[in-house]
Formats: C-alpha cells, structure tokens, sequence
DNA sequence: CGATTGTTTGAGGAATATCAATATGTGTGG
DNA sequence: CCACACATATTGATATTCCTCAAACAATCG
C-alpha cells in the first residue's frame, strides 16, 4: 500500500461519521490534499463539561466539529437571557452562522467531556478556493444547517409541549441512526432547565410531559437515558400535537 | 466615460439596495465580469400576487432576489398544514436552503404584485468559482440567513404573543431602514391568518394584541398599514415580553 | 348589491406558566 | 463510607395566557 493510501485510511479511520470529512475526504481530494488537510485539522482536542468552544460575539477564528461529546449553542439577548439554539453531536458541525459577520452569534458550550476537531477559518477559506467541490460540500453544508433550523422553527411555532418533546426525542434519534449508532436509548446530556429552554417551555412542563409518556408506555425514562418503547405512537404525538389545520 | 463603466452604472442603478448587487458588484468585479453579470441575470420579471416562485420539493434551479412587492415562503408538513417560514421584501434573497438538498425547501408565494431577479443556479455556481470574492459573499450571505432564523428562534421560543408582534413589526421597521425608507409606516402584505401563522398564534390574538397596542397608543392601525407612534415601548414590549429569567 | 373573504370583538375553556413543596441525585469533607 | 449541603427533578395547586367557538363587522369582487 502506497503512503498517501495508507495515510487516507489514518483520517478517514480518525473522522469516521464526521461532517468535516465528508466534506474533505470523499469529494474529489486527491492524495495531496489529504496530506496538506492532516497538518490543517487539529483533531480530537479535549473540551471538559462546561468550557465553553467559542463566545457570541468573537470573531470567526475556526470552523469545529464534534468528535466526542455534546455541546451546546446559545444566544444572549439585550436582557442576557439565554436562548438555546441546538444540540450538537458527533459528526456535527459549529460555527457555520458565524459566515455571516465573521462573528460567532452565539456561545457554543460542552455539555459533557468532549472532544473537538478544529479547523483554522483561514485556511479552510483557503482550502475552499483551491478545492471547487470542497466549496460545493460546505456550501451543501450551510444550506442545510438552513433548512435544519427552519425545520426547528416549525415545531416551535405550530406544535403544543407534547409534540415539541415527541419530535425533539424523534429527531435526537434519528441524528443517532444517521451517525450509525442505535436509534434508542437516548442519553440525554442536556439538563431539564436547558430541554425546557430549546423548546420555548418550562422546566415543570418538561418534566410533567416526560413522565406522561413514561406512564402510556410510549417512553421509559432513568433520569439522563430515554428508551424509546412505541416509535409510532410518539410520531403520532410529534404529528398531532400541532394545532388546528385552519390558517 | 468608457462603455464598461456606463454599463456598471446601469447595473448599479437598476438593482439598487439588493443583495444580489451587494453580492456582484462591489467586490472586485471587474467590468468584463459585470458584462457577463449582465447576461446572467434576468432582471425585474413580475410575478403576480399568489403565483409561486418555486414550490417545495423542486429541483433548486436558480437563486432570486426580490426586486419589488413581497414574498412569503412556507415550508408543508406531512399533514398539508403550512407554516410560514418568512416574508420577503426588495433587497432580500431568495431560495438559499436549497443548497442543502439542492432542492427548494419551501414554497416562495408573492403576497402582492411584485419583480424578482434571476440567476440559473449553474452559472451562480460558475461565477462563483471564477470569483473569490464572489463565493466568500455567498457564504457570508447564508450565514446572514442562518443567524437570521436563529434570532426568529429566539423569538418564537421565549416570548408571549405581545413579544412576539413587538418583535415583529420592529424587525420590519429596521429592514425598511436598511433599504433606506422611513421606519414607519409599515405595509403589511400578508393577511393576519399568514402573520399568525408565522408567530406561531391564531388570527384572534394578533388582531387582539394590535387593538391592544392602539390602544395604548403605541401604534396606529389600518387594515394593513401599521404606523409605529412609540419605539421605546414598543421595544419595551419585545423584549420583556419574554418569560420569566430564570432559565 | 349580494356573496365571499378577511377582521375585530366577546365569552368560555383548555393548556401551560407560576408558586410551593417534596423527592432524588451529586459532590465534598470528615 | 457516611453525612451533609446543594443542585436538579418531580409532583401538586392555582393563576394566567391564549386558544376555541360564536357572532358581528368591514372590505373586496363579481
């Protein structure tokens, strides 16, 4: 096996499900390019719970990826209120909404120990003019980070406090089917507060949901771990719960 | 004066604040470039009141760009309901999270008789990759987007209904200003049934929120023209509008 | 003008926030 | 390893917001 070949399978081995990869790896890099992305991406760097990766506000140093752990990405209004704007996993990508005004626009925080894969914004940028379908990729990229939100945005704004939950457990398993892992149980890293916080409801209400589903046999909850018994009847729920079909 | 710098004018002139032309012109185009724009890009077609642009679910053909009147776009969910996901205005760009997919994510709808710009999605993507500086104002655009609809997020996630209209007519207010027209008055192309839609409430409530706000003299209604008497409260209103801090 | 569509206003009820109390973890020092 | 303190989660009772249903009103269009 040749060196470069060999080196290919390093980083591909070292990246697995990650969307950094995807973006570099199987789209149209050659053998070189590899070589030169290994000395760009810092790989695996350690993030303990609770450090925060970037701050709202900072300007766009880096493009990340998670490779181990979870974050969290919130935004503080005029009052400092914190919104929760999404969960990240392995495989997940952060800092994309900075490309706007080259500033992070929001606090991406660990929620557990994690690990981070880190590359420069400059040298990406410099990477994306050499490397057209790398542009191609990142772009495909943020346009889905678009339609993710917006996705997001039509569950807050149409679904009552059961389908906001049943969709977000819906969707946190999906997320772990695509990244090949088993669609249940679910850890959920985040506490209540933070759950309660993405969804636009209160801690209480969380709570009272969870345990409702508990008792129908939908779910089966051990604090931080969520079993998902009965897919369809949480679809229904996800489904149904929105409001009347009139406007 | 030279051909070239005639036609820039032209240019220039004929798109005015739109993000298309902040996208092309300033950023070292040179004029044989700008020539080529000029080709690429269909100018000002109308496109009547409740025609669509483009429908979800089809291939991404091209990026628009509202030249006059407004637009919605509404993404459908499983069950045929709709949920509004935006309104557009001149200036504004339309058909960006399609490039998750490359595929439209959402139906764009014009609300009143209104011209849109056009460029083929293809040669986009060929002037893009002809131009640095082109691409790196695409990306910082649909990071605009993106930030664009976590700020909704934000609002639609924490704040009660009188948040949500104050929050509203101040973001319209502001891009108006950004256009370089008078904050107030403020057309309202859409119905109120599209305006609840996309704050996630029923028609009662934001016709009862307005009438409140009359009231309280903080603005003046008519039918669709709504005049801002008093900024301050009204910003008062969006932003302790939201829930308890306690989050 | 009548029919249709869109808007405003009113009364009642359901969903969810708020306040309060209890229970369950989690970490720390002895 | 235990005991304590502190953070987090659950459950209950009450209050409030907002949705639902209903009716009147206004605008638009043939």
């Amino acid at each position: 096996m040749p060196a470069t070949s060999r080196r290919l399978e390093q980083v591909n081995q070292a990246c697995g499900q990650c969307s950094l990869a995807h973006l570099c790896l199987p789209y149209g890099l050659d053998t070189d390019d590899v070589a030169q992305l290994e000395t760009e991406v810092e790989v695996a760097v350690p993030l303990p719970r609770g450090k925060t990766l970037f701050r709202q506000g900072e300007p766009l140093a880096a493009i990340y990826a998670v490779s181990a752990g979870a974050l969290k990405t919130a935004m503080l209004d005029a009052d400092g209120l914190e919104q929760i704007m999404g969960f990240y996993y392995p495989g997940d990508l952060l800092g994309l909404d900075g490309f706007g005004a080259q500033t992070h626009q929001c606090t991406a925080t660990a929620l557990e120990d994690s690990r981070i894969c880190r590359i420069e914004f400059e040298r990406l940028d410099d990477l994306i003019d050499d490397i057209p379908s790398l542009r191609r990729q990142m772009m495909r990229l943020m346009g889905q980070a678009l339609s993710d939100d917006e996705s997001l945005l039509l569950t807050l704004g149409r679904k009552n406090s059961e389908g906001r939950i049943a969709t977000l457990l819906l969707c946190l398993s999906r997320r772990r089917q695509q990244r090949g892992l088993p669609a249940s149980p679910i850890r959920l890293s985040m506490k209540r507060a933070e759950l309660a916080n993405f969804l636009g409801m209160r801690i209480e209400t969380v709570s009272r949901v969870l345990s409702r589903m508990q008792h129908n046999g939908i779910i089966t909850l051990a604090r931080a771990e969520v079993a998902i018994c009965d897919f369809d009847a949480l679809e229904t729920w996800a489904g149904h719960g929105a409001w009347a079909a009139d406007q």
